[in-house]
DNA sequence: GGTCGTCTGTGACGAAGTCACCAATCCGGC
DNA sequence: GCCGGATTGGTGACTTCGTCACAGACGACC
């Protein structure tokens, strides 16, 4: 592990306007990680050991049962940090989900010591982990009241949106879906196929194109993705 | 708000342990709050502007969707704190959910300025609040892997085992029942006539009495509640 | 072109949610 | 006591969703 790029602290805003002092800790404890597409970040009962930064690249956080079904939880991007770590850190707690990079992902580490350190002294620190707690959070809700309250086909057309972001196809199975909302690939087909016949979508093996995104955002309804 | 009666720290054990100076500032900045039974903790978009910590009592946060629908999300008991008021109090955000007391409620409330100090100084404080995170967090993980991958019998029954605790009877309608596990009354209702068929519960109006607690924890399989 | 593994389509069925409606019970007022 | 309204529980019909079984379609590779 060599030292990250200098600069690199740049990429956090929150936690760039921090005195030099702390920035000299940030910088000096920390170690530059890279890691290929379709690594496990962590699994339940194995801590990861180190705080996570990500700088670039997307890490996919997710439930498993038994059975190998699967539902998403959220996802990790550049300038936002592991907080399942943090738990593994400052709380004896563990918990169980699943973590992979979705692509190759570059991260910055930092050594436990320096994480409490910091926790200690900046104030602005502690809120930028804080903030990243809440929002973790806050996705979880979010996917409590989804799979709770909404149905399929406003969940499938929200998380087609979402996952096309601007773009107009997107690769994807069906079976991937599936798992991104926690349903079954035979119920996506079928929702797909209706939503082809509308003309809002195109749909070819392993890829799928928006036709009419505003009809999918209007069954989506105004609950989030 | 009175000053809370003396010695309330022993019963938050993490906190028995703080140094002095540090306990001088819990005590000096706290005030006792009393809430009566079915009053309103925080509703979504509302802060609640002070750190809890619960004493006597329990609350219980859920999520509402606009039809009426509900899930119990976790409760907090004697012991443990209102980790949505600090999300409001460290971090900007606000998530949206609900927050009644289910008894009457002793809790102690600690003023901002008080929880920074006590966040910057005190590394125990920290991880004793980390802790209460980490559980929530788990509490909601442990919620999606249900709603996701459990089916309504085994869900009812752990749900039944956790609610009557030790005691034989619980007091709660089948409507209750279902905004427990985010399911409809009707479901409900159909399950608890199969669980009282096979003997395993006696049901009257508003009154459910477990008879076989260990097929209930047969169904119920090893998922958590 | 042929083979193999992955991906998709479909029918049948059970489990769960929704809707409509009624019956039983409780509670307060008289 | 009795009555009337409100709450709670029971049930059938129907829709949506999940599960199972299996077939066809496509792409990669030889």
């Amino acid at each position: 592990m060599s030292a990250p790029s200098p600069g690199w602290l740049a990429e956090f805003s929150p936690l760039s306007t921090l005195p030099p002092d702390e920035r000299a800790i940030l910088t000096g404890a920390s170690a530059s990680v890279a890691l290929p597409a379709d690594a496990t970040v962590f699994e339940p009962h194995q801590a990861c050991g180190a705080f996570l930064l990500v700088r670039q690249g997307r890490i996919r956080v997710y439930q498993l049962d038994r059975d190998g079904n699967e539902i998403v939880l959220y996802r990790l991007g550049p300038g936002s940090i592991c907080i399942l770590t943090t738990m593994a850190l400052l709380a004896a707690d563990r918990y169980s989900a699943f973590a992979t990079t979705e692509t190759a992902v570059e991260a910055v580490a930092l050594t436990d010591t320096a994480f409490e350190t910091l926790m200690a002294r900046s104030g602005r620190f502690r809120s930028f982990v804080f903030t990243a707690h809440a929002e973790r959070m806050a996705d979880l809700m979010r996917v409590i009241r989804n799979v709770a309250f909404e149905s399929i086909e406003s969940r499938l057309a929200a998380r087609l949106l979402a996952l096309a972001a601007d773009r107009r196809a997107l690769s994807i199975t069906h079976q991937q879906l599936a798992a991104e909302i926690g349903s079954a690939r035979e119920v996506i087909s079928r929702h797909l196929k209706t939503f082809e016949r509308r003309g809002w979508v195109s749909l070819a093996r392993g890829r799928i194109e928006v036709h009419d995104a505003a009809s999918l955002r209007r069954t989506a309804g105004p609950g989030d993705a």
